[in-house]
DNA sequence: TGACACACGATTGGATCCAAAATCCAGCCT
DNA sequence: AGGCTGGATTTTGGATCCAATCGTGTGTCA
């Protein structure tokens, strides 16, 4: 995921702009209150502006920018309690996803989540761990065909991966032993295909790390 | 609402397309299938193809069209499945924007929902139904002030209203008893500022609705 | 010295123009 | 007669150009 941009893009330049700010706002290179000036953005991809304002437009209904009429658009930046009930809605609507995907999950499908759940256990690296985080989350919702649920589920994700990376480089790694814990009931269930169990898992899997987060306020003091 | 789109949209030509584009859809008077012209939408409001397809993004991204490259937009046609999980979307989703509302909606804002619901009882007509009912709904979570979850919840409305339609125009209107028995016990919640109670109604009331809609294949089955 | 006003630069919003892809239709060949 | 190929038209995608708005810095006046 996200390897080469590249030149190719055949067919979509606004698509392929919208995927290059995603990735830099996923990657913290855009942090929440930064500006993105669309000329800016337009040299460094070699198009013209109007790309990327369609993909500002995009990324707007995604909630990774917001925009202001003649102001620009910036990387938002979410209270303590938003993210809070963004975790509330992902408690909800990923155990509905993974449901959904359940029955449609093949062997394979539980051989390559076992083997993404063993690299989560022999990492030590934040960007790392964050990155196979959300394979191994989102791949138990691949046999999920439901466009408009992925893309929500998706966009909570992307809309508070900056205050996830923040709260793990503020000492969640010590407490990795409890996530893969959970990750290993969670993925034993999803073998099983027992949707009961497998949601029960997934939802106090959120539910903790929401609280956890909300112990550490400083993860959402940082303005600059 | 969506009474004048008239001239003024200072300061946002392609919120303005978009409000317009929007409003077609849920009136139906663009349905699944239908194919967008960028030229036709430019030339109905006298602007250019440009705020068009900034338009056409937004909505692309709120699920309200879908886009392929070189080909155009759409509205796109759900199946019964998904529309089927969209409704257990809300069933999850709505109770989270209810309770997250429930203790900072005030007096005046449950005499208006009480207002609302007298009117729904009163009225006949099948489009006045729809509107009606969503004012009630999305009114009981205007004291949500999370933009990313009402957000998502007005999008599973959108994306689901043209079958909501085609559902209370085959006679869905016959149990119109139960509906509004479901909303007086859900507004008696909603007054006593009782979340669990509410929750409970609210989700009931989605549940019954997927469930009889399911019982419709009738619905879905409309190419033309 | 401080505050207001004006003007300039920077940046976004919108329109027109050009290129590329897709669709449609007619003609040709089998 | 039917299907396939080719070109013409329609429609979308992208770039450049112009207008409007915002922010900023400076200069002037009280």
């Amino acid at each position: 995921m996200s390897t080469t941009i590249s030149t190719d893009g055949v067919g979509a330049a606004s698509a392929r702009v919208a995927a290059y700010l995603r990735d830099l706002i996923l990657r913290d290179e855009l942090k929440p209150g930064d500006r993105i000036r669309q000329e800016d953005i337009a040299d460094r991809l070699g198009a013209s502006r109007l790309p990327v304002r369609e993909a500002l437009r995009m990324l707007e209904a995604e909630g990774l920018t917001e925009h202001r009429t003649n102001k620009g658009a910036r990387v938002p930046r979410l209270s303590m309690h938003e993210v809070d009930v963004v975790y509330r809605m992902r408690e909800r609507l990923e155990p509905l996803a993974l449901t959904e995907s359940l029955p449609l999950l093949s062997g394979d499908d539980h051989a390559r989540l076992e083997g993404v759940q063993q690299q989560i256990e022999a990492n030590t690296d934040l960007d790392r761990f964050l990155e196979l985080d959300r394979e191994f989350h989102l791949g138990t919702y691949s046999g999920c065909h439901i466009d408009s649920l992925n893309a929500m589920v998706t966009r909570l994700w992307n809309s508070t991966q900056h205050y996830r990376r923040a709260f793990v480089a503020m000492g969640g790694q010590a407490r990795m032993w409890v996530v893969n814990a959970e990750h290993r009931l969670l993925l034993d269930a999803v073998v099983r295909r027992d949707p009961a169990d497998a949601e029960r898992f997934l939802e106090g899997h959120i539910r903790r790390t929401r609280i956890e987060l909300g112990h550490h306020p400083a993860v959402f003091g940082e303005q600059r």
